[in-house]
DNA sequence: TATGAATGAGGGTTCATTCAT
DNA sequence: GATGAATGAACCCTCATTCAT
């Protein structure tokens, strides 16, 4: 890769930074190229240099938070865990990711109002690669008789959806730390699943 | 109550029926005053007689959604069932206005982005309304021995945000239908509370 | 059709008028809907409550012109004139068209790039029958024997080029008034027709 | 003149070429400096140093294409022909050129729109000097009894609005092909002048 | 009460143009 | 000579809101 293309990725790097900051507080429709260029003390006409338009802009958001967090879970799978010890770490991962990123995160709320179709199914890929880990992990644990036979699909969205909420409330100045708030949710998860 | 302000009050429900659903079709921000007049054989200017602008009327679609779903859950608890039974019967509940209020039920997501402050603090209260229920419930089953003792809150959270997730994935022609999974998503729920 | 129809009807023939103006001064790329509406002191909003879109507001001043053209071509045509006679008031009407509504004739050119398929269907059946006019005439004259027999679309499609073009340098303080330049016209296209 | 002027003298053309293939496929307004780069391998920027802006590079297309038919009618007019024999090779000109330069050639159409006063004042020049060529070749063949007397500048007007409005219809996939109605429009433009 | 009509602020997008490197 | 990057003005369009009737 050209020096001038690590710039380039940089930048966009940059402008995505800023794009998750100002979705997360103004929400996809409330922002704007405006606000996320000035963001950079960039021109909004700037951004469309990188980015074919606000859709666009919004798809690599997305694609982004979600290539990280795939990578972080992957990296638990390869570290050969027994499932109960894989789970409690896909599970701080995942909340982890939820809090400290969270306006990264939050992107994963309603994409089919949002995307055109080629993005859509892109990103429709890649969050079912991100659903399958944690279904890899359930059927692991089915497999090896540590969890309870159950609907796999419907027993971690319940889990993801639990995970996803602690964003809209979680606060660190709360009754919980981020820590604590991790080992009771991973409980939780786990008394759902084992025998 | 005068009779006039009875026909007022019949056509702002009508309204509020009206918006309900076009912004459980398009969103709060891709539904437009036009449609919700629309949709009511009315003009757009006529809106603005019965509400005092757009937020307010979200708002108060928000608020009925909010009030309808808490008055079902205080009926349940007048019926005098075991907190398990109790809990089944609230999930169904819950699920349901999720899925067919889709929208304005998701508003509850985060209203700090969409309400002014008058409105938001009559919302927050609503919801901690909304929340207590839950706990009573759940208090009432651990003191009664038969959910084990758990952080109440932290436990509410976990099943609250498992079912609200549901709105963003499910869909009537999968795999479940809406019996199922409230049946499935009824027994994870009392899995993690039981004993 | 009612009093608030009429009143719409005259405010969009107005915008119409205002917009063949500006169209003809700047091109109908560089006429901006803001200049349209400025023109009868309205705001840009306004225009969309009448017309779609510019598109859809550059399709209705075609539609407009070449029907009010074809329409006086055709009260001619009733009159009962021999081919010769005929001709002579359609290059008439057509050069005063071409002049004296200027703004409004000068639009027939390239329709291709400017109106979308549906719009383009309607303009390209318009200008068929506007064209079909001249080639009855023209027909008509050879059937009588008075006009040589030739490629009736070509001779028709050489007739009208010489006349669009004269709005291209016609003015009226040159060396030929518009009458004269009407007559001698006029009989360029009768020695290029007649035996 | 230098190496390098030469070099720069070959690239400016290049360009021209370029552009002239860019503006006949897309207008004027459409064409975009980028893809007039683009077709070359070049990037936007760079076309600012061959040329002071889009409107000299316009111009400079214009003026090219301009230049060129007039030398082609030129060389027609050394040869020594009638002046039937002399109209018919600058028909045929006068016909190419609209077609095949479609877009460049019609800027002929309104150039006080898209010219500055200094390329006016030199493109009305070189239109005059067009001109002349049809109006020699008219009063040739009047002087020789071939053609009738008539308002030169009349007729020619008539005869040049007729052959550029060939650019608004003609299309290679009709009934027509470009020789067919090269060779009848001659035909025409002679039967109008004739005797 | 209801509406037709108008408004204006603002958003996304395009593009000619500039300029440091 | 050439380019990458940035700019900013301008444009089309949407929509909540207003107000006279």
């Amino acid at each position: 890769m050209t020096v001038t293309n690590q710039k380039v990725r940089r930048k966009k790097d940059q402008i995505l930074m800023s794009a998750i900051k100002i979705v997360n507080e103004r929400g996809h429709e409330g922002a704007t190229m405006e606000e996320i260029a000035a963001e950079l003390q960039m021109t909004k006409g700037s951004l469309y240099y990188y980015f074919k338009n606000k859709n666009d802009l919004l798809y690599q958001c997305h694609h982004l938070v979600l290539s990280r967090a795939i990578a972080e879970h992957e990296d638990h799978l390869l570290e050969n865990l027994s499932p109960e010890q894989l789970l409690r770490k896909m599970v701080s991962t995942h909340i982890s990711f939820a809090i400290n990123e969270r306006e990264i995160f939050s992107m994963m709320i309603d994409p089919k109002r949002t995307f055109d179709d080629g993005q859509l199914e892109s990103v429709l890929l890649l969050r079912k690669k991100y659903a399958a880990l944690f279904d890899e992990v359930i059927r692991r644990g089915i497999a090896s008789q540590q969890f309870e036979r159950s609907e796999v699909v419907l027993v971690r969205m319940f889990i993801l959806g639990a995970m996803n909420w602690v964003q809209q409330w979680f606060n660190e100045e709360g009754r919980f730390n981020q820590e604590q708030l991790i080992e009771e949710y991973a409980d939780y998860v786990l008394k759902l699943l084992k025998k």
